[in-house]
DNA sequence: GTGAAAGCGCTAACAA
DNA sequence: TTGTTAGCGCTTTCAC
């Protein structure tokens, strides 16, 4: 059978042809329209449009991704997606990424750069307009291999010497420096710090804060009051139980993240120590769950909602305007501190 | 400048022709050995995976899902990707969707129907091969959009009238049944239950499987004692409040979430109550911070990774092997009972 | 067993 | 302003 110009095919979903010859116009005409071309008349976007509604057309993704070479797709890497920082961060990511007519896909590295590899693999594969890699400064050197693709990639706290790399700098001091001086006007001086694994770039800055949020107040961090832990509620737990056999153990605690202070909130319940009149306690994140504890936890807050907007604007820009003079490479996210019912006067 | 045969195409990806070229095989060829047919001889095999290694080279997954109709990409729907029951869900759902080659696209519903509807359409452009709708019997009604395109589907605890849908049952009733029994063999015979939105399948499921364990103990559900609450921690306490407020308050509650437990569990130590010393309590689901609450919660385990897996080979099966005989529609995955600290003998 | 060529549904360059 | 047409990179007949 030969070739017909233009072929209707019933039964299948509808293709742009369909639509063209439903609107008795060019499939040119067709994809103009639906693209937004400011040339097509008035009467045949009106036909167009009716004969898209007629029809229930969409277009098809994958052959607009392969001719524009855009997939409207941005990946997004998290450490892990059961720590609840990170579910509330993507769902953010979500939002904003399907108002602007993106897809999103998902992986998490768990620490671990092989993984990350891998997901970095597949989402090249399947041609993403670029990735968010919110691992907070792990394992930069795999990253390598998206650079190299070009593809615009947007770091949480690392800056990578390229110009399709954007960076967002969290500004942890301003919130930690609060927590601190907060701790210090109630009259604390036996000041610890739970810290995060020293293989992630945010544990090592936040630390550093603290060190100089606690020199600022000249009250100078002691070495013993300061414990790497990991993230995790269980590292709290130990980190907890690591500072009360010291000789004089710490009034309050400053944590490196939520889940810290939850474990540390835990085990000192176990212990019989009251938070916050036997024990002051800080964490950072303020995850939703923080406002649930009992008591409802102090803490440093790090807005998910603006750093996913930082995310995402900054693999907007860099795809769909990278020549822009004035794209802006750098975003920075605040914190700010949250009183609840964690923190008060050391005990007499 | 006329086309030519074989274009090289030097500084951009490499695609099928540039490994033809080196491998010195036609793009048939290439293709044939990137697929595994088992036609193509040892010999240009062996040269085609060579060429591929140099040039690190991976087809182009859109070109692909153009001409073969298949994009390998699963949907999964949730209710709400901030209930830490769902993102450990999506990782053993992606996990293994990964190691089949798939890549998979995550959304929220948010238990809205309007923002189900919008999901499925997203889902239906991006070509995916299958969905998951995890959302646990609300608003089926939407997903007929899915059916009506082909688009295999998957649901739980809910049955579609389609050969293109399965359903995956859940065996609530011998956990609950498990539970009701021990805290009846504690010693309780005033059990309330903490019941989830009467919006949702799965909730009425649980409730109804709740009354049907107490009748089969000779302990009949008190109506008073079944309170609608809403799966979340704030329902929970509310729920909680409500059932001390009456003449005579259970000394045993079975919540139909662990969110809700959790709830209780807060609500109870702010009211001085201990747990389990003054009241019993069980959850369901066993999200992991289950363990890690004060004192650590009985509950009813429902495997994130049994359903992920279920949900999978659902989808798998009616992608690639629609026409087998013995596909399988059907699903079941199980429940039991998980005895932590949260249950104890009632107050004498 | 291998290759040539059609065409998946679309965008964009070029013609008219 | 509108239409014609050449591909985007791949799979899959169909010849050989």
């Amino acid at each position: 059978m030969p070739r017909q110009a233009t072929r209707s095919k019933p039964g299948r979903n509808p293709d742009i042809r369909t639509v063209a010859a439903l609107a008795k116009v060019s499939i040119a005409t067709v994809s103009r329209t639906i693209n937004g071309s400011p040339v097509v008349s008035d009467g045949l976007k009106k036909r167009v449009w009716q004969a898209v509604k007629q029809l229930n057309y969409f277009p098809n993704t994958h052959a607009r991704t392969l001719v524009s070479g855009r997939s409207r797709l941005f990946g997004i890497i998290v450490e892990n997606i059961t720590n609840p920082f990170f579910p509330e961060l993507i769902q953010s990511f979500e939002e904003i990424a399907v108002s602007f007519g993106y897809e999103i896909l998902v992986s998490s590295s768990n620490s671990d750069p092989a993984t990350l590899t891998k997901c970095i693999h597949r989402m090249l594969e399947r041609k993403v307009d670029g990735v968010a890699v919110m691992t907070f400064g792990e394992e930069e050197s795999v990253l390598d291999e998206l650079v190299h693709h070009g593809v615009p990639i947007v770091l949480a706290e690392f800056k990578l010497d390229d110009p399709k790399a954007s960076t967002i700098l969290l500004d942890y001091a301003t919130g930690i420096q609060a927590a601190v001086r907060h701790l210090a006007e109630l009259g604390h001086k036996r000041i610890a710090f739970l810290a995060g694994p020293h293989s992630l770039h945010s544990a090592i800055t936040r630390e550093n804060d603290f060190r100089a949020a606690m020199q600022a107040i000249g009250l100078p961090a002691q070495k013993k009051w300061i414990v790497e832990c990991d993230h995790t509620l269980k590292g709290g737990v130990s980190g907890f139980e690591h500072l009360r056999a010291l000789a004089s153990p710490p009034t309050a605690i400053v944590c490196s993240n939520d889940m810290t202070a939850i474990g540390v909130l835990r085990a000192a319940f176990k212990e019989g120590l009251r938070v916050p009149q036997d024990l002051s306690l800080v964490g950072l994140d303020d995850i939703d769950f923080a406002e649930f504890t009992l008591p409802p936890l102090t803490t440093i807050r790090l807005s998910r909602a603006d750093l996913a907007r930082a995310a995402f604007e900054a693999l907007r820009q860099q795809s769909e305007d990278p020549a822009n003079p004035k794209l802006q490479r750098e975003f920075l996210v605040s914190t700010s501190l949250v009183v609840r019912g964690s923190t008060a006067a050391p005990p007499a």
